[in-house]
DNA sequence: AGTAAGTTGCTTAGAGCTAAGCTACTTACC
DNA sequence: GGTAAGTAGCTTAGCTCTAAGCAACTTACT
């Protein structure tokens, strides 16, 4: 009924065990185990939608870790890198509106506050007065701020060749892969029911 | 270096941004947008991982919340029906300890002594002493607690395959994503670095 | 067998996000 | 042109989750 703030896509009813030994052949993997474990104690549950989306869910959950851990390692945090991402890729003169931040980054505006607080503290942007609007504020990079998000944005991507790279995944099958997410994310637009 | 516990995995520097008119074609979405703006502002930026990853995240938070909304209308929410969950899957008694929750569910003991209340209180599962260990819990689900779970893993699986048929994906098709969603998820494991 | 270090198990304090509240500007009506 | 309703903009309260602290059992050493 409501926008409810989104967050992660299990839904699956399942989530962290552990894998006992280390599988090498890509026969079976976490999400088996679970659609196995459902198999034995529900054995008339249609559980090929856990084949996709709970794949989709460990890959959000395992790559988050990995490049919040290189942002981290640079300084700063997964959420406040998408401040200074945003801002970046705003181009010159790298200004926006706390409104337009939040909106973008689909975040409340009290959320954002907060952000914007400890960015600020950091000496990564700075906030001055929108001279056309009294009660609207500016939000700009500092130099800081962008030599900052230059480097954590490399960072980040290189996190995830280093993924693609790992999973052996080549450029033809990267791309087919993209293709097919990009028609999955397609349908997952809320507002046709089950 | 540490646990960290993960949470969703942009890293792309994206995350919002509302598209303005309605794309029906399956030609251009919000991550072209994203990585369009980047290429704008930094044309050496090698963006294809965003392609995978930036809409692995988007699917993850599409249909995030259209399983919470779907909780959400039996009464329970995500985090919730992930412990009741665990507990089903793990056929009769439906019983398993605290430790042994927040493990598999990749939780401190904290959050799940925090949800493990809410649903005591909601009469979904019951807390009783371990007649082998005196300062271990069992955790056991209740009548209602099992009639819940029922109906709610039904309700998230219609969803998803809902939204599968909304994709348009055929059967070859999810196949052969879940396919390359799980080559993909053998190499997000974190350990080798960029 | 006694004892002390180590491990496992759970409830209480701090950090982050979302939902209500207040101020300032706009604009449409008279 | 004055005025009042409406809207946009931002900081303060409530709640959930993670990180430190306390109790109970085990086990290895003497």
């Amino acid at each position: 009924m409501d926008t409810e703030g989104a967050r992660d896509a299990r839904g699956t009813g399942e989530a962290g065990d552990p894998e006992g030994a280390g599988n090498t052949a890509a026969t079976s993997d976490a999400v088996d185990a679970i659609i196995g474990q459902w198999a034995a104690v529900r054995p008339d549950l249609e559980t090929t939608p856990m084949e996709v989306f709970g794949r989709v869910y460990r890959v959000t959950q395992a790559m988050g870790d990995r490049v919040e851990k290189a942002y981290r390692r640079l300084g700063t945090t997964r959420g406040e890198f998408d401040v200074l991402a945003t801002l970046r890729r705003s181009g010159e003169p790298y200004t926006l509106s706390p409104r337009r931040l939040s909106s973008t980054l689909m975040l409340t505006t009290g959320g954002m506050t907060g952000r914007l607080d400890k960015l600020e503290r950091a000496g990564l942007l700075r906030r001055s007065p929108d001279p056309h609007d009294r009660r609207a504020l500016q939000v700009t990079l500092t130099e800081e701020g962008l030599a900052l998000v230059e480097r954590a944005v490399a960072a980040g991507l290189d996190e995830q060749r280093a993924a693609l790279k790992a999973a052996g995944l080549d450029a033809a099958e990267t791309a087919q892969l993209a293709a097919l997410l990009r028609k999955l994310l397609a349908g997952t637009r809320p507002g046709d029911g089950a």
